[in-house]
DNA sequence: TCATTATTTCGATAATAGTAGTAATACCGA
DNA sequence: TCGGTATTACTACTATTATCGAAATAATGA
């Protein structure tokens, strides 16, 4: 059970991983790429990003919980962890207008 | 018509204000509130923020487009851009898994 | 005009994040 | 084991962001 201050903690580092145009670019393509996940190394090619850096990135967003990566031979591959995703987008709409005036929920 | 890069800059930069337990904290507040705004001065006793410091948290998530903000004689009400977060919390599952084995969606 | 309340701007400091070269490590095929 | 490729760790430097007190601005009503 997490306390509702820690959610707010987790999620906001998400957000702040994602707050970033490489790693967004990074998150993005391997959301875009096959389930089973993407290569560093082509992340690096298409993004043209250096590897140290690339590196960095990859570590906020898996430290952050929206990557998994798989080790396979000399390639690692990174995939999106869709669950954590979902979890981080509805979150933003939890409770939408809920202390508005009617209760209505004409916004969402 | 904005440019792919200049929306993976706009949207990181949304990403990056959301990115602050703070200003997450901001932004779930008036979500949940009522959608013709909340004051400041709400936001700044329950969440327990100073003044200054709220302004600019405040300031940063209107620079993103996230806020909107309203004056009504001393009192200025914020309230959130519900088009603008349904475009970011879409952004990051477009597309998802297009370039995957099958065309498949299994992820998503 | 004056006092009061709401909110922002200024300004300075402290803390965090971004970048990337180089070195190190891991794996595989020969 | 050796050589090549893939990837990460170390390191240092620079740039950006966070914080908040104090001063300034804006609106209202007496």
């Amino acid at each position: 059970m997490t306390s509702p201050a820690q959610r707010i903690r987790d999620h906001a580092e998400q957000l702040g991983a994602l707050g970033h145009a490489a790693r967004l670019s990074i998150l993005r393509y391997v959301v875009q790429g096959d389930p089973e996940g993407t290569p560093a190394g082509e992340l690096q090619a298409k993004l043209d990003i250096p590897a140290s850096t690339l590196s960095h990135h990859l570590d906020r967003l898996a430290s952050a919980g929206l990557l998994q990566s798989r080790r396979e031979g000399t390639f690692i591959y990174y995939r999106a962890d869709f669950a954590q995703l979902r979890a981080l987008t509805d979150f933003l709409w939890e409770d939408c207008c809920k202390r508005g005036k009617g209760g209505g929920d004409a916004c969402c």
